[in-house]
DNA sequence: GTCTATAGGCTGATAGAC
DNA sequence: GTCTATCAGCCTATAGAC
């Protein structure tokens, strides 16, 4: 969307704290999911956006300010929109669909939530803004696990299993793309790389087939394969 | 295996110069896992390891230089152990299960390894002297799923799609282990985190029904489900 | 090989003009 | 609300003593 914008510098000449806010928070995603929290200078994020890096402080009460901003707002509405197709699905099938799709979906909104996720989950301890969110997006790869045992399409596993082996694979590929692409693009990578849709495609069929009740190559072999 | 020590301070007063290196790498393993590369001071790190700030840039010539060591042994590492299993297993069926303990094995005798892994191929650029190694582990991967084919274990699945659904769900769970340890550790989680070895079973498990061949309520379906 | 002392650069925060 | 100027703190790297 932008190589390097000093992104519309002066077409309201004062004024709008909103959109200011909304400038730097965006610009602080990109750089934060690029570089981590410890790895940006306001001074770099203050011009990705089109201002002066006071107002980080002005707006935000400072550096890391800004960065709990950015990490609430980012996890607030991937909760939400889990949440939503949790409500709107019809069957534990298309709940499934819907929440690895979701991945993709907010990937193309907010191309640095799968690093910003991932840096925050990783062990130094996590923000005390975002465990609710947090929770909360656990809570629905739980329930989905139970309705589809409830509805027949898994077999009984443990929810949590289940939760980070689906948000693992898709965290992963998504924060990672970034880097296969430009490896792939520097002649680095002797093979083609996969699509987002083809990578999500795989792990929904991969977790249908995995947790279908029965049928499979193992001691026991019974037939009921439908649900 | 350590809460904060100043780590054997004065058994050899000088001298010995092997010694001194890996006390650095193990103590920047510990805090770059944790911190990120931006995140580390020097003197924290050498203070760890029990030896002054000066001797990183002596021995690594630099603080890049000493993460890129941490980076080089510990992907080395990995590669030549996943290699060595898939050389020493005598079915695809092993080699897989072999394949996902090697993870755990390996974050055992080097706890920091899954994140760093996982900081490094995020989007900012990968370090040109791990990518050999990181292309050995991929490749290990696809003769995985091709040996897996062959032997009737596994249906035809693009072989990078399955490397990246298997190691993304590896590392991300390591990486976040301590994480959650802490997290449940502090009662900021309401339910029981699982073990790594829970975790690798259903991983395998997972994998092992999901690319099955055939035998799955679908369209097409046939009978061979053995090898 | 290891340590102390210090130089030099960069960064986050803030005071104050507009 | 936004910008300029400035300062204090920290951090990497290095020179030189032991």
């Amino acid at each position: 969307m932008q190589t390097k914008p000093t992104r519309a510098p002066r077409e309201r000449e004062k004024r709008d704290p909103l959109a200011t806010r909304q400038a730097l928070m965006r610009a602080g995603s990109e750089l934060f999911s690029e570089r981590g929290f410890d790895g940006v200078a306001l001074e770099d994020l203050a011009a990705r956006a089109g201002f002066n890096k006071a107002l980080v402080s002005y707006h935000f009460g400072g550096k890391r300010g800004l960065y709990v901003a950015i990490l609430d707002s980012a996890f607030r509405a991937m909760a939400e929109r889990l949440k939503a197709i949790e409500a709107g699905a019809p069957s534990a099938s298309k709940a499934l669909h819907g929440y690895v799709r979701a991945f993709e979906q907010m990937t193309r909104e907010r191309p640095g939530f799968p690093t910003l996720f991932l840096r925050e989950v990783l062990c130094s301890g996590i923000e005390p803004a975002v465990l609710p969110h947090l929770l909360e997006i656990i809570g629905v790869s739980r329930r989905l696990a139970g309705r589809g045992a409830r509805e027949g399409l898994f077999r009984r596993v443990d929810p949590i299993l289940m939760h980070l082996g689906l948000i693992g694979s898709l965290v992963f590929f998504f924060a990672t793309e970034p880097a296969r692409r430009k490896a792939t693009a520097a002649g680095d990578v002797p093979f083609a790389m996969p699509s987002a849709d083809a990578f999500v495609r795989y792990l929904e069929e991969l977790t249908l087939r995995g947790l279908a009740p029965a049928a499979h190559p193992s001691p026991s072999r019974r037939k009921g394969a439908r649900a």
